[in-house]
DNA sequence: ATTTATTATTTGTCCGGACGATTAGACAAA
DNA sequence: TTTGTCTAATCGTCCGGACAAATAATAAAT
């Protein structure tokens, strides 16, 4: 039970810390032995207060915590809706700049190779999450730390319409989806990465100065917007020895 | 300004959404402006109050903003500090199982190689992050998909204290980090992963069944407890090909 | 039966107030 | 100087109330 003791200063020994924490545990609690199924209503505010006696101000705070962790999900008017039994274990990922996203410092720099239309073969078309038979830009490039120091090979692929912005490639030191994004208005909701272990083909491992064959670490990046369009894809592929991706993630317990 | 018609039903042509995140853009525009610099502390929320001439509610509100993106830090009867001029852009990764972390499917085993103490030196204490001539529990262990498709190559660094949990390695299909939190109640709050590309020695590209110097990816996790200190690093190699890590990153621009 | 108003329900926003818990600062005592 | 105590400042928690906005349910009209 929550059900505190009304008003008696120092006689709030059961309670071991905010309220709304204490009635939040209960309805999770609730939620795990299926008392408010999942896909379906949970009481109403003005209920909760009322089972419980305390005021809208608790319950709305208890209910906060499980928004927070994904069990339910409130709408105005409509009401609370339980969409998961288990609490949604959830990592952050802070970032200061977005550049520490693509993990590049400010010093690098991307050269121009060749930028070019190409239309999406079976083998291209499922990288890019595109259809065969799309048309869309790819430019290739080379990001050095400095004059004599390739980091990685990149293929960029954007849409024709985005094409534009090859000609933005040498001049700036902000990442190509930044470059849409101010250009074009657009806004990267969504980012799916993919690592993984490769061999160099020949061509590229002249560029890079290392052997053909050699072990590369390849991350393939997609940039999605609000819609879940994708309007930008990267394909790094950095030689051993030449690049470490670090993530770091916090796991998401306690807002303050 | 903020300050908006004290109780005007249908004269509040200039609001565009509710009045805290209003007010959450003017201090947020303050901070950037430095009027309120790095290191110094915010006014009180009484302070707010009067000048904006709102409510603490909506004060407090609009200051959750402010934590949310971690400009301020606030500690009760101490106050508000500002800690960044720039919001901390923040990707969330959701996770419904802690496997997902992992990347490994539930099917997929552990086999025990070896299981005996090291004493870190010059190379491995930095990849542990912890001392030179500290002991560390080493487990050597294959992972598995079926009887004869190995995915990696794993080493398992544990605190000696720790050690025990070597005899359930086969046994279980749950992450090593996994067991330790439930037998020695340590909750991992942050965990940190590097990853990075390499070739494979010989001695393991033989248990993996591919040729010396091939190409792996190796990915190095870090487990935290809550105090900071690692309780858990494990080096895992896939072989090119075996494995591909994915991440989704939302952007974390509203909360509901 | 379908569409359109109307009404009721439910969450969102905002206010004012009250008290407790924690901290920082001032002061006194050792 | 150090330590402890007191006090004021400040945030955290919790209450009650009010209205707005969005939705769902109902009734009315076509």
């Amino acid at each position: 039970m929550v059900k505190r003791a009304p008003k008696s200063p120092t006689t709030s020994k059961t309670a071991k810390g905010p309220l709304y924490l204490e009635l939040a545990e209960v309805l999770q609690r609730e939620i795990e032995a299926d008392t408010y199924p999942v896909g379906t209503r949970m009481p109403t505010e003005l209920e909760l207060c009322n089972r419980f006696n305390v005021s809208r101000f608790t319950v709305r705070e208890a209910l906060r915590r499980l928004i927070d962790n994904g069990m339910v999900l409130r709408r105005q008017g409509s009401g609370t809706v339980v969409v998961s039994k288990n609490p949604t274990i959830m990592f952050v990922q802070k970032l200061n700049s977005i550049e520490e996203l693509l993990q590049y410092s400010f010093e690098t720099q991307l050269q121009l190779k060749t930028s070019a239309s190409v239309v999406l073969d079976a083998a291209l078309a499922p990288i890019i999450s595109g259809e065969v038979g799309e048309t869309w830009h790819k430019i290739e490039a080379i990001r050095y730390l400095d004059e004599k120091s390739p980091i990685c090979w990149t293929d960029v692929y954007v849409r024709p319409e985005h094409k534009s912005l090859a000609d933005q490639i040498g001049k700036d030191t902000k990442p190509v989806f930044m470059v849409i994004e101010k250009e074009f208005g657009i806004v990267a909701e969504e980012v799916t990465m993919d690592l993984f272990a490769g061999s160099i083909t020949e061509s590229k491992a002249w560029a890079m100065g290392v052997e053909a064959g050699s072990p590369t670490l390849i991350i393939v990046r997609r940039y999605k917007d609000k819609t879940g369009r994708v309007f930008e894809v990267s394909v790094s592929e950095h030689p051993a020895g030449r690049f470490t991706f670090s993530i770091d993630l916090l796991r998401n317990t306690k807002r303050d």
